[in-house]
DNA sequence: CGCGGTTTTGAGAATCCTCAAAACCAGTGG
DNA sequence: CCACTGGTTTTGAGGATTCTCAAAACCGCG
């Protein structure tokens, strides 16, 4: 996979050892909940997922979506208490990591150590741009920037099954990411749509004109290239 | 300071080896931009800053709030570019470190290698918390959240000058957290006068009421004890 | 066919925005 | 000591965006 760095023989002997084992997770399932302290660290193998919280009457915000190479429960690993909540988006495989192993693999493995504080600034890069968004740019700014963005992430990890990319989540999730309401939510995809910037079909969404959905919401793009993967 | 924890003996060792030097900064000064490869990384040892993005038309969004103890650039050191600015608040301190010897840390002392993954976890949530806020919290809530949180953060490290502290901002800054206008912000600043939360003054924010705040914010607070420093 | 979840539409209302101007305030120079 | 200046806060008013409520249409699935 082109989108991930090299490692070396002890770092794979590591990583497979750290490995406790495999998850498949059902559509829907929730993965994490607020509060708990799990004794896992999971890797993202195949499958999307979403992070979000909730305010005590029930309002939602997504944080960010999660997909294959991405780490989830990174936080409660390091800080304890979970702070967020993880749903799937669709079935998944998860790869299962003992959060007891972290601070061994820090000692071992500096550069898997360094590359997990990689996965981190970039999980918080990720963040930076989406609070600029949700703060600063209009519905359909901001509609055009996370479709752009959740279909260019995609698309680095190779998700485009030949064609083009099918984003399975509902118009609700863009509402509860973008801070809007459902409604309005349904009102600004449908001006994306009449722009032909996006398609929206079999319940999921797919980018048509990239480059159009990048420049009405003035976003630079994510640039990056090769990464890290535990 | 009772916030922070412990270090061994060869800890200190390298982290005084680590340091460069110290940077003292002006108010209003720029310590970062957005798109430079800065050789350096600080943490702040003194005084107020903030994080923020722009958009190509001007309108700007800020992260976070930074203070003693925080760290300042991890993002573009770890990752390369800078993906956001830092700009002084107030007059500061900062400890300068080199860049290139991180590698070194995580060579060599894998504790405060896990202390930075710790740090960048920290400010991954507070982000969380801010994009909770913005997308799903009303105007009031917003405002309320924000000062609750700053305040917590400030008490946390003691800058309780033996009396309240003085939050360094102008409403604009507020604004541009929050993702409101200046007026708006403005007469929502002037509710939480009159409910007797929070008091303006010497071109600054008291917190009067920091229950109050929380509770009409929802806002659990920081769930936070000790904390690493580099 | 009926059901639950999702998308769509309409309409009135609330929140929040922009524009514009005044008030205030600390610092500066005459 | 006072006028002037630039930055910040305050106020008013009309307008745009976004919200809530409500209901209908759609759609895959049992």
């Amino acid at each position: 996979m082109p989108a991930f760095r090299e490692f070396t023989k002890q770092e794979l002997g590591f990583i497979s050892k750290f490995k406790k084992g495999e998850l498949a997770v059902d559509k829907g399932a929730t993965v994490l909940v607020e509060g708990s302290h799990s004794a896992h660290l999971y890797t993202v193998l195949s499958g999307w997922a979403f992070r979000y919280k909730l305010l005590p009457d029930g309002r939602r915000q997504i944080l960010n979506y999660l997909m294959p190479g991405d780490l989830i429960g990174l936080q409660g690993s390091v800080m304890g208490e979970m702070q967020h909540s993880v749903e799937a988006l669709s079935t998944m495989l998860l790869c299962v990591f003992e959060r007891e192993h972290l601070h061994e693999l820090y000692r071992n493995h500096p550069g898997l150590g360094y590359d997990i504080t990689w996965i981190a600034s970039r999980e918080e890069r990720m963040l930076d741009e989406n609070l600029l968004s949700v703060g600063r740019r209009s519905a359909i700014e901001r509609a055009a920037y996370l479709i752009a963005f959740i279909g260019s992430r995609a698309r680095a990890v190779g998700l485009n099954g030949k064609s083009s990319i099918r984003i399975p989540i509902t118009q609700q999730h863009i509402a509860d990411t973008l801070g809007l309401s459902l409604v309005h939510t349904n009102k600004t995809i449908r001006k994306l749509m009449e722009r032909k910037l996006i398609l929206w079909r079999d319940g999921g969404c797919e980018v048509v004109d990239n480059e159009g959905l990048k420049q009405l919401a003035r976003w630079e793009g994510l640039g990056e290239d090769r990464r890290p993967l535990i």
